[in-house]
DNA sequence: CATTGTGAAGCGTTTCACAGCC
DNA sequence: GGCTGTGAAACGCTTCACAATG
């Protein structure tokens, strides 16, 4: 017996909801109701995009008075599938590894660090965040024992495809990357990636053309800022 | 006097340059071609993108043989404004930005951390990887004295907004957030920003779809994974 | 009458397909 | 022959503008 034949979110929306679910997250008690208007001046986007991304939710607000905001926030938890907990599994203990399981803040909004693994015996036993390192080859139990879908890669570059293939074998369906690899794994598992040199070149770009640079200045000065041309 | 009236591009491709060029990197040095069909390959996206992508940069490439790697290196650099280091400064020494600051990897790679700046006087004097950490106040003594441009936030989401303002006041004109705040600052300034729950959510978001959830199941298990419908 | 929900227009990005060139 | 460079088509996302409505 199955109801309401989901409807097809579009990326985009999807990847403005956790920041909605957020802001709303955040209003006292006393807000019972969100105008588009007001939940798009926080969010930083246009009002028409809030109707047109919560549209695809189906049609939960009142015209004349706005959106219920813990309805809303119970529409959009069940739509990005945070109505249980997700444990995830780290695999990589070093400086980024550690801090996401020390993160308390990210996680426990219902990612539950279930393990970390490491390959280094050194750093297998040692305590991170609460969760003792365990050696790599303990991915598949715990990914059983724990029933965890979502890994996190945060390993050098060279070892990030071995521990993606590792948790695939084990039966992981999400990856979230966080080194600096594309990695090549089926189809059928979803990928998102976080390059923190990525979005420093980003700004880059964007800093460079700020500056003026990239006119090339026939004659001037070449250093670094502002070319006062 | 001034040259190449600078082509706007657009900024798809200019988030994706920065990967052309760390696999251009990891290419060994007996490889001195590259053809649109290989890069594809390692960036895992579609031939004609990565054609389009570089087209934007010029018309570097040659018709039968590629693209000559080092050249290409260059070009990507000089349009990423990659020509000299960009240094940074932290705002928020706790678990991220401790991470940060001692992860090499990341910031060695053109973008040096220039300082490391906390609000708590316990943290202030102690040394996060090579650089000590200063009190907030110093801030603008930092970005003058380095030549700062690019900030990064790392602080707790309450001290964010803060943190931006004074950045902003500093003389810094881009900011990574690693808040899971919006920052209000001026249209001029660049924003990114990073949130890995954000992250997660959409990877919840897309296990939620696969397990078949979302298609309410009157009379079955509610229990997380697979409802084998 | 304030505010939603949504067709339709506008815009940016991706992909196709092939002419142009080495 | 192989590969680039690019118009043009296709696609998806954003924004507009307004009818629908509590």
């Amino acid at each position: 017996m199955v109801e309401r034949p989901r409807r097809r979110i579009p990326e985009a929306t999807v990847a403005r909801l956790p920041e909605y679910l957020r802001i709303l997250g955040e209003q006292g008690d006393d807000v019972e109701h969100i105008s588009s208007d007001q939940l798009a001046e926080f969010a930083g986007v246009n009002a028409a995009k809030v109707r047109k991304d919560l549209s695809y939710l189906g049609s939960y607000g009142t015209r004349g008075v706005g959106y219920e905001v813990a309805y809303l926030v119970y529409q959009i938890k069940r739509e990005l599938g945070l109505t249980h907990d997700w444990p995830v599994v780290i695999v990589g203990a070093g400086n980024l590894g550690q801090a996401l399981a020390k993160y308390g803040g990210f996680f426990e909004r219902g990612f539950p660090v279930a393990g970390v693994v490491d390959i280094d015996g050194a750093k297998i036993g040692t305590m991170v965040g609460g969760v003792r390192v365990r050696q790599l080859d303990d991915l598949p139990l715990i990914v059983q024992e724990r029933k965890v879908s979502i890994g996190v890669v945060a390993t050098p570059p060279a070892a990030a495809q071995d521990a993606a293939e590792r948790l695939v074998a084990a039966g992981v369906t999400s990856i979230l990357n966080f080194a600096p690899t594309v990695l090549n794994v089926p189809r059928t598992i979803s990928v998102r990636k976080v390059d923190l040199a990525v979005e420093l070149q980003i700004l880059s770009y964007h800093e460079q053309r700020r500056s003026g640079a990239g006119l090339t200045i026939v004659a001037g000065s070449e250093s670094g800022r502002p070319a006062s041309a």
